[in-house]
DNA sequence: GGGAATTATACGT
DNA sequence: TTCCAACGTATAATTCCC
């Protein structure tokens, strides 16, 4: 990889210095770190690694998209931009209506939590450099260790050679959420609706509390850290501003054991933005910058109102929307309603591997544990996607929505295992399962595909009691910025004790959406979400048949073919207890026939292709493989091939999206 | 043309 | 010696069906 003109110079000399590592990010205690040395190391430690490889080939993707954005730069014309700006100043008054200076946010974020949390149960730790996390990855690192450049989401091996002396603790959970509940106890007194960013942050709307004590947002903030320090004994760093964005922005300017407060004040607000490095802002990472910087030669948040018409004209709406509101300073100020969870999901990593009775039996793994955890929240769900990071770090998902609502590992385990079963041959070194789309959940129309003139941030609404609920992780960057008026539709309404009947009526039902099933009638077919009929189930099913034959037959001819076929209807010997496959451990009830079959002449067609060529199935790619990258899409990608105009959205998460869909 | 489904990607803790 | 997590949310592109 060369890294254009970032660093143009001594690329060869210095390679780590093109190496852009997210270890070498400024963060809170990462100051007169030795940054080079850090790259270095890294580098030389990730050097010709399948996932340094991996790194680079998302990284010249990457700069394929500023590329190809920058070409989309040059070709617009003055009067396109003009037009663009006419938008924009169109929506700077839009946005500045919106304006709330009236609210005292706080953000509190736990200093380095994990690793404090165990210093706090073994004291000899205390000021000896120490990472809570394993070899293969670290989940936090106290400040000793952050002078050696360790840092959390940095694997433990490399960490290992920053700081041969770094100790290892193992990640305990149990621990985290009870220092993080006594926390909480401090945050509710404060605010009793505060919002959950997850264990170790939170923001609280301290308006009232600052007006009923007479108190100014830095002292109430003041009073809470000392507070949440002699309930648990653990430091935490505070940021006060007038919304969740630039609470948040703040709250890392003094970290440690610090706090910093913005004035509100229109003026003081946006002399602070108009500096502030976009990175700084929650929701903007590493790609994002990166387009804003060398796409557009937008570094500040300033630049992006300065720049408004460029990016009015080459990102989405939603995304120009956020880009523009960050620039103008603007974020969430109310709170918003409790959101329900989207989806649950589980995945394990472990070392790679083709073997594929090794892999049905992590996926059996997981579809119970996935299962299990769907049991314990009462979730049903019914669209199940497979996710695989093969041997060499590429990230794949496949999805099937079923026809009814499940929860049952069967159920789980058995879309999993057809989804699977397509991949193959396949080496990989971590496999997900995911359910989503939630009984009595509505799906969202996309609300930021309405017209410009739509657009108007949703005044506070009126606060919601959230009693405890807000304890549910809403993901942090959502907090910062979005006046969310979305609809919480519960799913976690839904009692198991109800869901169970479901369950097991499901269990007996045909949910496989490869199978044809005349008799749907007990159904009403406006009451059964999107089934897959006719035709359209006889292709796919075709397709998989395809699929499979071919990922076990590659290197051999068609008379494997046959040889499926040919395979006798009737139960073979392969069911161990009735129902586990004794050749590779995958679970099927008796009652899934046609499952069973298929999974049989699965295990007979790979015997009789090893009797016939050894072993070769794993090492001859399938079709999919073969065809690289693009491949995979193909299908769908068929009609325009040099369609690629993909860079001109790029997914920024979202702040306004569900707040702006009434006006 | 709209909505659903599928897949990929970004981001945060 | 070891060789980069787990989980959740969101956006967007594309394709297909109605």
């Amino acid at each position: 990889m060369d890294n254009g003109e970032s660093s143009s110079t001594n690329n060869s000399s210095r390679p780590w210095e093109s190496y852009n590592t997210v270890f070498t990010n400024a963060k809170a205690g990462m100051e007169g770190v030795d940054k080079e040395k850090v790259q270095r190391i890294v580098y030389e430690m990730s050097k010709g690694s399948k996932y340094f490889q991996n790194e680079e080939r998302k990284e010249a993707l990457m700069k394929q998209k500023i590329e190809h954005m920058r070409d989309r730069c040059a070709k617009l014309s003055s009067s396109d931009l003009s037009n663009y700006q006419k938008v924009v100043d169109k929506r700077i008054l839009e946005l500045e209506a919106t304006r709330d200076l009236s609210r005292i946010w706080l953000h509190v974020d736990m200093d380095a939590f994990y690793a404090a949390v165990e210093t706090l149960s073994d004291p000899s730790l205390k000021g000896k450099p120490m990472a809570v996390g394993g070899l293969s990855m670290i989940s936090t690192a106290n400040y000793e260790a952050r002078k050696f450049g360790v840092r959390a989401a940095m694997p433990g091996f490399i960490a290992r050679k920053l700081c041969p002396n770094l100790i290892f603790v193992p990640v305990d959970f149990t621990k985290y959420t009870y220092y993080s509940d006594l926390t909480r106890k401090v945050f509710r007194s404060y605010d009793p609706h505060f919002i959950a960013g997850s264990l170790d942050e939170a923001y609280l709307d301290i308006t009232e509390v600052c007006q009923e004590r007479g108190l100014s947002g830095g002292e109430i903030a003041e009073e809470l850290r000392s507070s949440v320090y002699s309930e648990t004994g653990l430091t935490c760093s505070a940021g006060v501003a007038a919304n969740r964005l630039l609470a948040k922005v703040c709250s890392d300017i003094n970290k440690p054991n610090g706090q910093f407060l913005l004035q509100n004040d229109r003026s003081t607000v946006m002399t602070f933005v108009s500096s502030l490095p976009v990175r700084k802002i929650g929701g903007i990472g590493k790609v994002t910058e990166h387009i804003l910087k060398d796409a557009l030669g937008i570094k500040t948040c300033e630049e992006m109102v300065q720049k408004g018409s460029l990016l009015y004209a080459l990102f989405s709406q939603s995304s120009a929307d956020f880009f523009l509101s960050v620039g103008l300073g603007l974020g969430g100020t109310n709170t918003p309603q409790v959101r329900s969870r989207k989806s649950i999901s589980s995945e394990r990593t472990f070392a790679a591997t083709g073997d594929e009775r090794l892999l049905y039996s992590k996926l059996a793994e997981i579809a119970e544990m996935l299962s299990h955890d769907m049991k314990k929240e009462g979730l049903t769900a019914r669209t199940l996607t497979l996710k695989l990071k093969t041997a060499s770090f590429e990230i794949r998902s496949r999805a099937v929505s079923m026809q009814r609502y499940t929860c049952s590992s069967d159920d789980i385990l058995k879309h999993a295992t057809k989804l699977l079963k397509a991949e193959l041959p396949v080496s990989v070194r971590l496999i997900g399962l995911r359910m989503s789309q939630f009984v009595g959940e509505i799906r969202n129309s996309d609300p930021s595909q309405g017209t410009i003139t739509k657009f108007i941030i949703q005044k506070d609404s009126s606060r919601q009691d959230l009693d405890d609920n807000n304890s549910f992780d809403l993901e942090a960057s959502k907090n910062c910025l979005s006046n969310d008026v979305s609809l919480s539709f519960g799913s976690h309404e839904t009692s198991y004790a109800h869901l169970k009947d479901v369950v097991e009526y499901e269990e007996q039902s045909q949910i496989d959406s490869e199978k044809v099933i005349p008799n749907q009638e007990c159904v009403k077919k406006e009451e059964r979400p999107q089934v897959l009929e006719g035709d359209a189930l006889l292709k796919k099913h075709k397709e998989c048949k395809l699929d499979t034959n071919h990922s076990m037959n590659d290197s051999s001819n068609a008379q494997n073919t046959e040889a499926v076929s040919v395979y006798p209807q009737t139960e073979p010997l392969y069911w161990v207890d009735g129902y586990k496959c004794v050749l590779c451990g995958i679970e099927l009830p008796p009652s899934f026939v046609e499952e069973r079959q298929e999974h049989s002449d699965f295990h007979l067609a790979q015997r009789l292709q090893n009797e016939e060529s050894g072993s070769s199935s794993s090492t001859t790619p399938s079709k999919r493989r073969i065809l690289g990258k693009e491949k995979v899409n193909s299908k769908r990608k068929k009609q325009k091939p040099d369609q690629k105009d993909s860079s001109k959205h790029i997914p920024i998460h979202s702040f306004f999206t569900k707040s702006n869909q009434n006006s």
